[in-house]
DNA sequence: CGACTCATACGATAGGCATCGTAGTACGGG
DNA sequence: CCCGTACTACGATGCCTATCGTATGAGTCG
């Protein structure tokens, strides 16, 4: 049944422009513990990673869900290599947006981690 | 029918300590446009303001809805003084937990108003 | 006391969303 | 060509929440 919208397109990712990202996306997005989560080890490791490269407690639909938001808000930048999936933090954008407001998140959840985990 | 528990007890409003503060909780909390705007407003002001001083379009009850979510996510503090209530930033305990943060957040927020409202 | 104001509580409603399971699609290799 | 891997799509479910309207409590002032 080859539809007329071959499933292929679906190799594009919709992003939002950068001037369509909100504040209230951003902080909405970031305010689930698996998004965040995600968001940090992203930092953390400065470059892309695939979704498998994340062990998170939840199952693999789940964290393509949150992938999606994190994408449609404005925070990550999702592309495809092959089978992979590399997810990138759109920190350009954001910096340029809304100067050091990532590194203070990423501050603050640090900072959170530190004191309920150590 | 004066219950077990009287209602006079409602006006002792019950805040988060100050290690209960999450920052998932702050973000959600700020993550809502209503929300976002008194907080705003009240970082504007720099004092403290009652429910009325805001002009926002929703209800009473809506506007009551939004200040207990942000007294219970430790964004704002409310006391009673007569009938009015009065709410002012918890700035000083939020600088203690995530420095700089509650900074970033409003400057983030100016910009993006001055983009899109200007 | 009585009326008025400020804010809350409660019930209802509608929409959003985090989660899951299953089925399906794209790409690479034997 | 068939299979395995990586991710997606869809439907279901249960919870959370933003909103409203109305009724109630608490305090002030005539």
């Amino acid at each position: 049944m080859t539809p007329a919208a071959p499933a292929a397109a679906g190799r594009a990712l919709p992003h939002p422009a950068r001037d369509e990202i909100r504040l209230e996306g951003v902080l909405h997005a970031l305010s689930d513990p698996m998004r965040l989560r995600i968001v940090r080890e992203l930092a953390a490791d400065g470059g892309e990673l695939t979704c498998s490269d994340f062990d998170l407690p939840v199952t693999k639909s789940t964290t393509t869900h949150h992938f999606r938001v994190l994408r449609e808000s404005g925070v990550i930048r999702q592309t495809y290599r092959g089978t992979a999936k590399m997810n990138g933090l759109r920190d350009d954008d954001l910096d340029d947006l809304f100067p050091g407001l990532l590194d203070s998140l990423l501050a603050a959840a640090a900072r959170q981690a530190a004191r309920l985990g150590g």
